[in-house]
RNA sequence: GGCGACGUGGCCGAGCGGCUAGGCACGGGUCUGCAAAACCCUUUACGGGAGUUCGAAUCUCCCCGUCGCCUCCA
């Protein structure tokens, strides 16, 4: 079965069909870094994560890049406001690169944290200066935008001469027309639906570089178009991101490659990819709001929204357990739920590794390996895998005890898949990171005098052993035959 | 106002015309020195109405409700 995706651009879902097989390019649009990385950011991250590594365990060789926006957009209507970036710096009275410099840093530990693998490429907006100058020149000569004033825009009527506009968000012009609003101060452009490519800056901003049209500033979007282009070419296969950033963001990444490249841009990208939201109560999580939860905060358990810390990997968990392109309610409780689905889907599969193979199979692993796998093709449907897999733990638990049996070859291939698609493809890390040696037979022989205590019924010794232990992170559980041991994360 | 999405059992969440997804929680039980884990049992849900169909959570229409985008945003 062949991976389907779900294209924003044609609305449905489409056999992913790579343009020069077998590399794969992939932009993703990252964080703005002006601020502590939340669970957006920690949901979008993970699904492209996600996807990156599908395509790596497809076969393909994938350059996946990543942008760090490091030139804040501006944070209200059109002309007005202030670039977020330079808020911070200017609140923090630190150089708008600390700002920058500093959330990526955040962001770059939350995401290793929830195992999400780093880009091939992770270029920042303002290391791309030249290229997007370029590219805005580029568009000047081939007549789609205009420059005024120092400042640069899209022509966005002109555009629509030649190519459609709105054709991903599914919005015609005349719709915008009637709903913009006439904004004071914008009389600089010749519509207002036009948008800006270059801005002049006034002496005082803290941001600007020497431009064909004077000292200025990148607009909102061209940073993506440039950088996505120089490093993958036009078209490339496939673009992701937020749901919000379809409109504006990306038709005019759209507009942007059209105007630059002409039509073999082809929409900049031929699989557009998009991410739903999370939500709290309902509600997209915003600052505005208040409800917006960091992913630091989910590891330290800050009140009120949590009332105890969780392993990254909860989070990772949960985050799987919707399909991408549906909302994701978060609350305590689902993240809680989420845990200790995630432990125990772990503890079953730290069994199936000590399973010993028989002569002969009681279960088909290949068809369902291939359930597995077709799930994950059709749209990545990550809820519905994990679900086979949860359907799959009484089996396991069996085959440990002895009352299913898989030949060696079978036993083989129900491992391989466990560890292929939990950990290779969904990234999730086993809480049994491989002890060493030495620590394995430490606890070990602590498990023995524990058991020989036991025996003699020295219980306050027992107990006394299985309490530190846990202390320490191992976690006993006694079977009738023997004890096993766990070891739990942090 | 325009465009779009969604309403599934206590909670989270798949599902895309027939075969009671799954997880977590709750209750009862088995096991156990205790605990944990495990196992067994219990709970058949799809906002409302009409329609299409042998058959609808799934398709159509209407209504109600929630949310998103149309400003930066994952």
């Amino acid at each position: 079965m062949p991976l389907r995706l779900y294209n924003t651009l044609t609305r449905q879902k489409e056999e992913f069909i790579p343009l020069h097989p077998p590399y794969v390019g992939m932009y993703v649009c990252g964080p703005t870094v002006y601020g502590e990385p939340h669970l957006g950011h920690a949901r979008a991250a993970v699904v492209f994560d996600v996807l990156y590594r599908f395509l790596r365990f497809l076969g393909y060789k994938v350059r996946y890049v990543r942008n760090i926006t490091d030139v804040g957009h501006l944070e209200s209507d059109a002309d007005e406001g202030e670039d977020k970036i330079l808020k911070k710096a200017r609140l923090e009275q630190i150089e708008p690169i600390e700002v920058a410099q500093r959330y990526t840093a955040m962001y770059h530990q939350a995401m290793d944290a929830l195992n999400v693998l780093r880009p091939s490429i992770e270029p920042t907006a303002t290391g791309h200066i030249a290229q997007q100058i370029a590219m805005i020149e580029r568009i000047l000569e081939q007549g789609y935008a205009y420059a005024v004033n120092g400042s640069v825009y899209l022509d966005v009527e002109r555009y629509r001469q030649d190519f459609p506009y709105g054709i991903l968000s599914g919005r015609n012009v005349e719709e915008l027309i009637a709903g913009s609003r006439e904004l004071e101060g914008q009389s600089e452009k010749k519509n207002p639906w036009d948008f800006a490519l270059w801005k002049r800056a006034e002496p005082t901003h803290l941001m600007q570089w020497d431009s064909p049209w004077g000292r200025g500033y990148p607009g909102w979007h061209i940073e993506c178009s440039a950088m996505s282009t120089h490093y993958l070419g036009v078209p490339f296969d496939i673009h992701g991101g937020g749901i919000d950033l379809i409109f504006p963001h990306h038709e005019a990444e759209i507009a942007q490659a059209h105007a630059c490249f002409g039509k073999d841009a082809h929409y900049e990208a031929r699989y557009w990819i998009h991410n739903n939201f999370v939500t709290i109560h309902g509600q997209k999580m915003s600052k505005s709001l208040g409800n917006f939860i960091a992913v630091e905060d989910v590891f330290t358990g800050k009140p009120p929204h949590l009332s105890r810390a969780y392993p990254p990997m909860a989070l990772r968990f949960l985050i799987l357990q919707a399909h991408y392109r549906s909302t994701l309610d978060f609350s305590e409780e689902a993240l809680q739920a989420a845990s200790r689905a995630y432990y125990r889907l772990m503890s079953t599969h730290a069994r199936l590794e000590e399973v010993a193979p028989q002569s002969y199979s009681t279960f088909a692993v290949q068809p369902w390996r291939e359930r597995v796998l077709a799930t994950l093709e059709d749209d990545l449907n990550t809820a519905a895998a994990l679900a086979l897999f949860f359907e799959q733990t009484d089996f396991i638990l069996k085959l440990y005890r002895g009352e299913e049996k898989l030949t060696q070859e079978d036993l083989q291939l129900l491992q391989r898949t466990w560890r292929e698609v939990l950990e290779d493809i969904l990234g999730l890390r086993r809480p049994i990171s491989v002890p060493w040696q030495s620590w394995k037979h430490m606890v070990e022989f602590l498990i023995d005098l524990r058991t020989r205590a036991r025996h003699e019924k020295n219980y306050a010794l027992a107990d006394a052993i299985r309490d530190k232990l846990k202390g320490l992170g191992v976690k006993l559980l006694d079977f009738p035959e023997r004890t096993i041991w766990e070891q739990e994360e942090e």
